[in-house]
DNA sequence: TTGTGTGCAAACCCTTTGCATTTGA
DNA sequence: TCAAATGCAAAGGGTTTGCACACAA
């Protein structure tokens, strides 16, 4: 995702009569500028003109319009990152850091689990857990 | 996990210099009685004697004594289950039930992770989402 | 013009904590 | 006996909401 394909988002705001705000825009443009998984918290920090109300209430919009995920991992606070193709994450235990992971896709696990279970089954995530090398140099 | 097993946890509390009290006892069983991935609220109702505090502070106890699981998927509300040899989980999106699956431990992700991040790698997780058949015949 | 979005402060909800009281060993 | 556990009520921390005002279309 780079600052051009926000312009591919405006079309997606309007079908929906949704407006283009300022900040809008601007909370888009900061998800990608960091570049990675950052938490409410996180963008405010680098847009701090904006209340932290409309970055969460933005975030809730874009994740129902699918544009971006919320990774629910890590003590009690949301993370997020624009939906992309599938990959997996890496979560760091002790600063709560994620990185993705390319890894090929394990699709027949959903098919067995809708078999085996009786769910209708919609998607599926890995995480895998351990200490970033950043916490392991500080011990 | 059987009653009889919580038996065998008892030398575990007393190892720690923790006391074996009523409500842990009770805590515990009703963990094994409710055989599933309940939360402390699930768990309260259960047994209202005993308070919300006590239940939280216990429940956290005992996952620091790695006797069961936190998984915090799901609405910003932890379940619990007893900690027990590798599985995966199928959730909810509608009512945040979780369902163990057995599935072949994907073991050689954990190292290929490592060499790729350089993180040291723990463990890992992975999580279906769908939705369960009773949120389907509600509609 | 007008109804959607913003931002403040307050409310919410799950979880944790302080502290007086109870209790296991 | 006495340190550890309980339970109440209050505090915490992330997130959501009510409402008056601002503003995109």
């Amino acid at each position: 995702m780079n600052k051009d394909q926000i312009e591919s988002l405006i079309p997606l705001l309007k079908e929906k009569n949704l407006r283009v705000t300022p900040q809008r825009i601007q909370i888009l443009t900061t998800l990608i500028d960091m570049n990675g998984h950052p938490t409410a918290e996180d963008i405010q920090k680098r847009i701090p003109i904006i209340s932290l109300a409309t970055i969460y209430n933005n975030l809730k919009l874009f994740v129902e319009l699918g544009i971006i995920n919320e990774l629910p991992y890590g003590n009690g606070l949301s993370r997020f990152e624009f939906s992309q193709s599938n990959h997996y994450h890496v979560i760091c235990e002790s600063c709560g850091k994620i990185a993705d992971i390319n890894y090929p896709e394990l699709t027949e696990i959903e098919e067995m689990v809708a078999n085996l279970t009786g769910f209708s089954v919609n998607n599926h995530n890995m995480e895998v857990y351990g200490k970033c090398q950043e916490c392991i140099e500080k011990g």
